[in-house]
DNA sequence: AGTGTATCCTGCAGGC
DNA sequence: TGCCTGCAGGATACAC
C-alpha cells in the first residue's frame, strides 16, 4: 500500500504528536507483524522515548533514545494512527500493536492484511540494515548517474528493477508505473536497454512525481490513510495507475495493464512504445 | 542472474 | 442474498 509519498506523509503527520512520548508498555493483538517475540518486544520497547520520526524508503521510521530503532514497514494495508487518552478512532479496525505511553495515549499499528512487519533495531543493526537499502530517490546522492549505472547493470525489466528496494529505496508499483510512463519507458523492457538520455528522463520522472505525490499527501487507492486518518489526494492525479482501458491523458490511446513479476503494471502503448521502435541504440 | 510461482492475510468489487 | 473469482500501494523463498 504505501509508497515513498505515503509513508512521508505519515511520518509528517506523526512526528509534532509523538515525540517526546515514552513507551510506558506495549500490547501485541497479532504477533506475526513482529520478526521477534512479543515479550522480547515489551522489553526491547519499554522506557524508550521516541526523539523524532523518520523514513528510510517507504518504512517509517520511530527513532528512540539510546539509540535505538522501530523500524515499521507499512506492508500493503499497514497504518500508524496515534490516539490521545480515552480516544477512539474508527481508522482502527485491525490493530496489530499498540505502544502506550507513560503519558497516556497510545500510538496503534492498524493491519487488515498483516504484511507489514516491526522491528526493533540496535545501531548496529539499524546500519547493516539501512545499508542493505539502496539510495534515497529524493536525496543528492540519487543522481541520473547513479539510475543510469545501475539500470546498466542489470537485464532485469525496469519496472522490476525501481521495485527493488535493494536498488532504490521507496518506489513502489504505483509510482513505478507513473514515472515509466512520464519517461516513455515501456515498463517491461530491461532496464540495461535503456539509453543515457532517457536514464535522465526518468530520473527527472521519479523525482518529479514522487515530489508531486507527497505535496498531495499520496495516493489513497483504498486503505490507505495518513496518521490523522485522512486519505492522500494524487488519486486524481494518476495518469496510468489503475487506468485500464481508459484514454492517455497524453494521446488518447487506450491504457493497458499488463501482468509481469506477478505485478500488473499499467503503460500506454503508444506514449510508451517497445524498445525497438523507439529508435533508441539498445545495450 | 533472471523469472515464474507460491506464500503470508483480509476485504472488496464484480459476475452469476 | 450468496457464492465464487480475481484483485490489491509489499516482500520473500523456492525451483528452474
Amino acid at each position: 500500500m504505501p509508497e515513498l509519498p505515503e509513508a512521508e506523509t505519515i511520518v509528517r503527520g506523526l512526528r509534532p504528536v509523538v515525540t517526546g512520548a515514552r513507551v510506558q508498555r506495549t500490547r501485541v493483538q497479532h504477533d506475526d507483524v513482529l520478526e521477534s517475540t512479543p515479550a522480547r518486544f515489551a522489553r526491547d520497547l519499554k522506557g524508550h522515548a521516541i526523539t523524532d520520526v523518520s523514513r528510510r524508503g517507504k518504512n517509517v521510521v520511530l527513532v528512540l533514545d539510546g539509540p535505538a530503532y522501530l523500524v515499521v514497514n507499512l506492508g500493503m494495508t499497514g497504518g500508524l494512527y496515534p490516539l490521545a487518552a480515552g480516544q477512539r478512532s474508527p481508522r482502527v479496525t485491525h490493530p496489530a500493536v499498540r505502544l502506550y505511553f507513560e503519558a497516556g495515549g497510545q500510538l496503534v499499528y492498524n493491519d487488515a492484511r498483516r504484511f507489514g512487519r516491526l522491528r526493533f533495531l540496535d545501531p548496529r543493526a539499524w546500519g547493516d540494515w539501512s545499508r542493505s537499502l539502496g539510495p534515497e530517490p529524493l536525496s543528492p546522492e540519487f543522481t541520473p548517474e547513479v539510475l543510469a549505472s545501475g539500470l546498466g547493470a542489470s537485464r532485469t525489466p525496469v519496472r522490476n528493477w525501481l521495485l527493488d528496494q535493494r536498488r532504490l529505496a521507496g518506489v513502489g508499483n504505483i509510482y513505478a508505473s507513473e514515472a515509466l510512463h512520464r519517461a516513455g519507458i515501456d515498463p517491461r523492457r530491461p532496464a540495461s536497454s535503456i539509453a543515457p538520455r532517457d536514464c535522465a528522463g526518468l530520473h527527472r520522472s521519479l523525482v518529479d512525481v514522487l515530489g508531486e505525490a507527497i505535496r498531495s499527501r499520496g495516493t489513497t487507492i483504498r486503505d490507505y490513510r495518513d496518521a490523522t486518518g485522512d486519505g492522500g489526494g494524487f488519486g486524481p492525479r494518476l495518469r496510468v495507475y489503475g487506468r485500464e482501458g481508459e484514454p492517455c491523458l497524453t494521446c488518447g490511446t487506450a491504457i493497458r495493464r499488463v501482468v509481469f513479476g506477478n505485478r500488473s503494471a499499467f503503460l500506454c502503448p503508444s506514449c510508451q512504445p517497445p524498445a525497438e521502435s523507439s529508435g533508441g541504440i539498445e545495450a
